[in-house]
RNA sequence: GCCGGUAUCGUCUAGGGGUCAGGACACGUGGUUCUCAGCCACGGGACCGGGGUUCGAAUCCCCGUACCGGUACCA
């Protein structure tokens, strides 16, 4: 099987082409056949180099890699069509020598009126055929003159197409319904219709799985593929991915590229996985599958023929599987841009990243995102006692019976002990215990506010080791400094001492 | 308008002439005797409508309806 996945650089990639993508990679992996990218820049208005290396950048990101391209080249190059304007210009040639083709010397304003028209009185709004049957003397006349003129296939008529869709099965179309394409525009660029039937043909493409927003082209290439003297390839047409209010998935659905779900804080293997999962259902009740596995079980009879609406709630979901199975180090890497964006000045070396993949386990577990992860741990790194104690829920705490107490009672219990580790953390909260007589949240919460300076977090047993291991770490080793629990709850007792306005215990 | 495609819980879907119509996300309730989050358990929730065919239709057929796509010298 050679697949391929063949995008104008418009813009950024969307994630319904991104899916698309996908699918055709699991196809060409699942079979060791090849996958092919193939940059569709016909149009030279809107194409950019910007989005060529935008789109190439998600794909590596995801993922997708390709065995042959525009940056790797292969045999069938090269692989933008903007590089292909003779392939086209000799294959048109070929049609206008056999007549399948012809010279149309219709204008654009024409066109348009002609076209408004037909369906003002409710007329197929196709294309009238103006120039179809101009006398070739006439042609050949305005042609010298230097008169412009696009080339147009000249569709049979009244015959019907048929072609077999791998998801949808046989669809047929009347010819008479078909007007006639445009194949080399007036600048002698070649239109859709007729480039990727002339590239796939030379690319050797088997498989051609796209939007279903390009069936009714179909017909169209089918033609040109018999006039070609070529067989067409097999065709598979995926439904497309829509917004929450089925229309179509659009900016103002939120984030609809790859780029920004990736600035958002998803992993590409989350992106990826979740993207399979619109259209496509694995056998068995399991639906997180690691690419390979996809690759493994996927299948085009086993995709759906209807169009999914994308859920960013079920993508955070999948997210939260694989944010949570990642390696920490892998996790903490990624996570300092987003700390910085926070403004937490990380550029951690060995020993900072060591301490920041052990602080991990207690943000990954309950995040939904690498964005989130900063304000999760934000109490290491910003620890003010004095702030802290006039936070109202913090100050509900501690003024709710004992909480006085039991802060004051862990100071001291501080006072004298070296940088906590879980187990001595745990010897405290026992010696603070028996001195207070308070247990369970009675304990504990005034414990989170003295040391967190917040009435909520991650449990204590994973965030007080981890604010003595930044504590104990030797400066310059890109990690901002962290104050040590000892130095917090005496700054904490100290705090709610001062604060004014506080009823007398 | 014309042509084409699609239709199972809110969402992604499994299934498919006789099933308690299954799972996942989301949602609700309870549990996790340090909170939030998470996690666990339980729960509510669906076959677009109408005709046929049939002993029996969500499943097959027809007709509607809705939605999506195309109808470009965009792709």
């Amino acid at each position: 099987m050679r697949l391929r996945f063949a995008p104008s650089p418009t813009g950024q990639l969307h994630v319904g082409n991104a899916r698309t993508a996908l699918f055709n990679w699991l196809l060409a992996r699942g079979s060791s056949g090849a996958f092919v990218l193939r940059i569709e820049d016909t149009d030279v208005e809107r194409s950019t180099r910007e989005s060529e290396a935008a789109i190439l950048t998600d794909l590596r990101w995801l993922g997708l890699d390709w065995d042959e391209g525009p940056d790797i080249g292969g045999p069938h190059g090269p692989y933008r069509q903007s590089e292909r304007l003779p392939l086209y210009a000799e294959h048109a040639q070929r049609l206008l020598e056999a007549g399948t083709a012809y010279y149309c010397f219709c204008t654009p304003e024409a066109l348009e009126t002609a076209r408004r028209r037909a369906l003002a009185e409710g007329r197929p709004a196709r294309y009238s055929g103006t120039c179809r049957y101009l006398a070739s003397e006439e042609v050949g006349r305005r042609l010298a003159s230097g008169e412009r003129a696009a080339v147009r296939f000249r569709v049979p008529e009244g015959r019907e197409v048929a072609f077999r869709d791998l998801v949808r099965g046989e669809i047929r179309f009347e010819t008479a319904v078909i007007g006639d394409p445009v194949l080399l525009r007036t600048d002698g660029h070649p239109a859709y219709n007729f480039a990727v039937v002339v590239d796939d043909v030379l690319m050797g493409i088997t498989h051609v799985v796209r939007g279903e927003d390009h069936i009714s082209n179909t017909p169209r290439q089918v033609l040109l593929y018999e006039a070609l003297g070529f067989d067409p390839p097999q065709f598979a047409h995926l439904s497309l991915v829509m917004g929450p209010d089925h229309t179509p998935l659009s900016k103002r659905h939120g984030a609809t590229s790859v780029a920004e779900f990736r600035r958002k804080g998803y992993l590409p293997e989350a992106l990826v996985n979740y993207l399979a999962l619109i259209g496509w259902s694995p056998s068995g009740d399991e639906e997180l599958l690691s690419v390979g596995e996809m690759a493994r079980r996927f299948s085009l009879d086993a995709v759906g023929h209807s169009a999914g609406v994308f859920d960013e709630g079920k993508l955070a979901w999948v997210n939260r599987h694989y944010l949570r199975s990642a390696d920490p180090r892998r996790i903490a890497e990624l996570a300092v841009p987003y700390f910085r964006d926070a403004g937490v000045d990380l550029r951690p070396d060995a020993a900072g990243l060591a301490f920041l993949a052990g602080a991990m386990a207690m943000a990954t577990g309950s995040v939904d995102r690498l964005e989130e992860i900063p304000p999760r741990l934000h109490f290491l790194f910003d620890y003010d006692a004095a702030a802290a104690v006039r936070r109202p829920a913090v100050r509900e705490v501690v003024e709710a019976a004992g909480g006085r107490e039991v802060v004051l009672a862990l100071a001291e219990e501080l006072a004298a002990e070296p940088r906590l580790d879980r187990e001595r953390f745990r010897a405290v909260a026992a010696r603070v215990r028996q001195r207070t007589g308070r247990k369970a949240a009675a304990l504990f919460h005034p414990i989170r506010a003295a040391l967190t300076g917040d009435a909520g977090g991650p449990e204590l047993d994973l965030a007080v080791p981890a604010i003595d291991a930044g504590a104990g770490l030797p400066a310059g080793s890109g990690v901002p400094a962290i104050l040590g629990c000892r130095e917090r709850a005496a700054a904490f007792a100290q705090a709610i001492e001062e604060e004014p306005g506080r009823a007398p215990a």
